[in-house]
DNA sequence: TTTAGCACTCTCCTTGCCGGAGTGCTAACT
DNA sequence: AGTTAGCACTCCGGCAAGGAGAGTGCTAAA
């Protein structure tokens, strides 16, 4: 049913989507002729309309104003009409100077993310998947406060996490050395699902109930790593999600979205799809997977340490986005991401 | 001028800003006079209301809407005639549980902040200063990737913080153990600031130059340490702040603030003044030291590890808040974390 | 000094009206 | 058979007029 349209009805839906897009306002059988350079009249476009109405691209908010794309319509044209936008050169350089520079991991993502979403004039949004899957490069363990000790832990790629383990009775400072030491030699190249299970094997052999260092490493490092860490998340840019007038006149949508900013799980929940694939992902409206936000879209795209995913890079907004523009920068900040992480 | 009212006059002032900040509306005579048992006649509140606002106590939107309090006015409410509300039972033990849960710092404060920001239906901030005048409880190496060390440190209090070194020629893991943990030994009980000093003192030494594992040690701790660190911002509940009508309507306050929250210096400047007090400060409108944002009011207090001031704890929203309740939330949040911070 | 009374002002809501934009349908045209 | 001009119709948005409500300031009396 979908790609039963010819090329003049898929044509006269892009030009509709498009100006929908820029205008924020229905669309018109007028306009739309003017656009194709009158080689139709607004009342050959009023039938055409008429048609992509019944099959669920168009929808009119009364009778009588002009036709505005559902959520179907965008997808279609998302699927099938879109042309990319090059980026201006100007903006991949920005991109890249924000990613390339020096500082911690956290922070230099904190900066693409923050860039894209000026760029776009949409939230931004980065998560860091649960580190389970990745490499580690060290792990140190240190005191941090009467019968409390901090795991710090390091993964290829420079990012940085820490596990506090309570009630771990004192220990002197040569010993936590010598079991830091211990445990780092162990963790190093393993991924941190590895290590816990390299651990759970050594605990059950005879050695580590002799000797006192390799029994406390292996205790202090099962019970850090008991329960999996959750992944972190940056969001950035919200304030610039006023510039949409979506949300600058409805406040209830706007307290929704913000709300929702604020509970971690469901951003993951948002962008959890797009962590798993390679490819750019783009949920319109009802069809991402979140119940409480179906009036908005997220276009998200994962990125990489290596060959294994690590999170995800994204923009959230109205369902109303400008797709030609905003998926190639989706798309190369997360590839920027890839490489930063690559070389470190 | 301002101590020249005479009692009435100031139950008047007292009944109007209060109703006003329940109602969100200009008050008028009528209201008072009812409010206050009918003692004095709208005609008689009306006289007072003329000379309140000839003082700038007050202010009319326009001829013939009510009063409404100016910053002036809520100065004087806040000094003088403010009475604290008691917190609820069971918001002290909200506030409680959420601080004295196990978990790294950061997670424990951003809970107790959270908490606050929906208990008084504002956003939350809290500070935490750059942590030089801090007292280290460890510090360690690691590596973090070709050429990049990373140095932790763990504050007294539990806090902890990472800087990268970059550009660092590579060394064993022996090497890098031994550098790691003599820096250890040194930092232990110092600040951070004087363990800067003393790193610097022991550089100029005729000994640096001739034991390797220390002359490394102290390079590395002077580069680490060279530039001070920022210190942090976390903020939560921004869609609390739309319970609040003036922003709900006013969307292009509510950009300015939310820009503001997205610059870590402007949160500085606003709580600063707070982080150096050891009383709770409320600064209405314009009092506030930041220029971009002169209508909102930030009401902060600082919160201590030990003697010195290590943060502060705030509300940021419009300056029609109900601050008899406010005020004692942000005083028993910033004790909290006072607490919070003492047995770490 | 307080208060009742009154005229006045201003906002806000409702109502009614008009113009504009857009549609659907029909009949004519190619 | 597809396309288009014409036309009647619908709906929104803006604007003006009018009335209700809330509140004020002033004056004169208690």
């Amino acid at each position: 049913m979908a790609s039963g349209m010819d090329e003049r009805t898929t044509r006269v839906l892009r030009h509709i989507v498009e100006d929908y897009i820029a205008s924020a306002e229905p669309v018109g059988s007028r306009t739309i002729s003017k656009k194709m350079g009158q080689t139709l009249s607004p009342a050959t476009i009023r039938n055409i309309m008429a048609d992509l109405e019944e099959a669920g691209y168009l929808a009119q908010p009364h009778t009588s104003a002009g036709r505005v794309p559902t959520g179907a319509g965008f997808r279609y044209y998302i699927d099938h009409l879109l042309s990319r936008q090059t980026l201006a050169r100007g903006e991949m350089d920005q991109l890249h100077r924000a990613g390339e520079g020096n500082g911690p991991a956290d922070e230099l993502v904190r900066q693409v993310s923050r860039l894209l979403s000026n760029l776009a004039h949409q939230a931004s949004v980065v998560v860091v998947s649960s580190p389970e899957q990745q490499v580690l490069r060290s792990v140190s363990l240190m005191r941090a406060g009467v019968e409390r000790i901090l795991l710090v832990t390091v993964m290829r790629g420079g990012w940085v996490q820490h596990r506090l383990i309570e009630g771990e009775p004192d220990l002197t400072g040569d010993e936590l050395e010598k079991i830091s030491a211990y445990l780092n030699e162990m963790a190093e190249g393993r991924t941190l699902l590895q290590l816990r299970s390299r651990i759970l094997a050594e605990l059950g052999k005879e050695k580590a109930r002799y000797d006192r260092v390799m029994g406390r490493a292996l205790t202090m490092g099962a019970r850090a790593l008991a329960d999996t860490a959750p992944g972190e998340v940056f969001i950035e840019g919200r304030a610039n999600i006023l510039e949409q007038p979506e949300f600058a006149e409805d406040v209830h949508r706007l307290k929704r979205i913000l709300r929702a900013f604020e509970e971690k799980s469901v951003i993951f929940r948002l962008l959890d799809r797009a962590m798993e694939s390679r490819a750019i992902q783009v949920s319109v409206g009802l069809e991402n997977t979140v119940e409480e936000l179906p009036d908005i879209s997220v276009v998200a795209s994962g990125y990489r340490q290596g060959v294994s995913s690590v999170g995800s890079i994204g923009l959230i907004g109205p369902v109303r986005m400008d797709y030609s523009r905003v998926i190639p920068l989706v798309e190369y900040a997360a590839s920027l991401l890839t490489t930063m992480f690559e070389d470190r």
